[in-house]
DNA sequence: CTAACACTGCTTACGGCGTTCACGAACTGT
DNA sequence: ACAGTTCGTGAACGCCGTAAGCAGTGTTAG
């Protein structure tokens, strides 16, 4: 039931009006008073329509929330690929953009935040991209690309192959290889990534992605009033790491 | 209402034991099913009560949810005790235990460090500690105490505080100052903490709760099948950071 | 020892929520 | 104009959280 392939038509354009403004409530009931208030009544009263009617609209509860989810994920993508449209095309700077803006958005939506990344209430079931990609898939792979180029760019220093332990180096293998597709995927060629750069770019994956959750999650409150100049010492690092000591 | 202070007699402990049964049967419901199972009505009937019972023991359904986050956050903290007393009394030893430890844990509690670290539904409210203290800066300070012990027993190459950016260096201030008081009540004498330990702290322990939270929650799971070589990676860099290259 | 009290658990009851269903209204293509 | 699809409604069910009143049973003061 619900999601009905419609020819387009004057139907299915109103039929998408009405998923849109769904999405649209969900959101802001969701922003304004937190997950909890999501309900299928609130959001109905919202529209202006009667609880089961959303049944058109949506299989349950849940697929509100992938409503909204993937609209804060269209939204995401567009603010960063904005912010990346709107700086010189120099794969370092738009690197720290990229986190810079990441790292403002989810400040100035942690409800949101918390829907596409962090709720373990529905784990893993919300997608966003258009092949059931989850956001935080897409988001990775917004810095991963970028960092790539960079390293393509400036093949700046990454740790040789035999610096890195043995079951490490196993374990990234596979990820070179996914690495390698995507890049192909995204018409970009780079020869080989070396096993050390994708070290590298997870070292800072995890480093971006790991601080700004434990700001948003609050994990770090008890240290700092404002996580804003140990991100910056990081991104530091990282220009440190590209740009040679 | 409920949370009454009783004299100690048979009825006290009657209580207590019922309350221990409640915070066990919420984790049981947890565990195998997830927080959406643990229910007022579903954790009565594990224990063999009428739902509106439990009210005698707790205010609401997230009086359970924080009763066996309590029990949980004793749980974890009796296991790094105890990983640390099995153990040599050096406290990089220690703190690598600690770390993998933590991590062996939170790879085997799921749930429950979601519970405890992760949710979203019940934000700041659930406390562990005695004084109101949340499991997270309870686990963060057994962090600290460690390496603030390792700082002070080998003084490993921190970086200067000049090296450090001036915003970095004002919002590390606060941090220090409370390291310090902990430390004086822990009666760990350190003398001044200079503003590069604290800052290597923070590094460090970013890394390390960021790197197993985004593993819990399957953040890694694009990149990395196991994320364990990755955690030895870092250990590692720990290591050389504190015995010098 | 017994009378008053505190504690515990039960039944009953209410309101809110998610969800299903059967019905009618409105739109669509022919 | 008609048959079929789509959309929205009100009624209804079951589950859940929670409140209130009632009835036993341990506890304690006289």
């Amino acid at each position: 039931m619900a999601e009905i392939t419609a020819a387009p038509g004057r139907r299915a354009r109103l039929r998408a009006r009405t998923l849109d403004d769904l999405g649209l409530a969900t959101r802001h009931l969701l922003v304004e008073e937190g997950v909890h208030a999501v309900t299928i009544s609130a959001v109905a009263a919202t529209v202006g329509m009667s609880a089961p009617a959303l049944y058109r609209y949506v299989d349950n509860r849940d697929g509100l929330l992938k409503l909204a989810s993937a609209a804060v994920a269209r939204d995401l993508a567009a603010t960063l690929l904005d912010a990346r449209r709107r700086v010189p095309d120099d794969p370092l700077v738009q690197t720290l953009t990229l986190c810079r803006t990441f790292r403002s958005w989810a400040l100035d939506h942690r409800r949101e935040f918390g829907l596409l990344f962090a709720d373990a209430s529905v784990p893993s079931e919300l997608r966003a991209g258009g092949q059931g990609e989850p956001a935080a898939e897409a988001l990775a792979w917004a810095f991963e690309e970028i960092v790539l180029r960079l390293w393509a760019a400036s093949r700046f220093r990454v740790p040789a192959d035999e610096d890195l332990a043995t079951p490490l180096r196993e374990s990234l293998e596979p990820y070179r290889e996914r690495l390698t597709a995507s890049a192909r995927a995204a018409r970009l060629d780079l020869g080989e990534i070396p096993l050390g750069a994708t070290y590298t770019l997870l070292h800072y994956w995890t480093r971006v992605y790991g601080l700004i959750s434990m700001e948003i999650s609050g994990h770090l409150d008890h240290a700092l009033a404002d996580a804003g100049p140990l991100f910056e010492a990081l991104l530091t690092e990282l220009e440190v790491q590209v740009t040679g000591p």
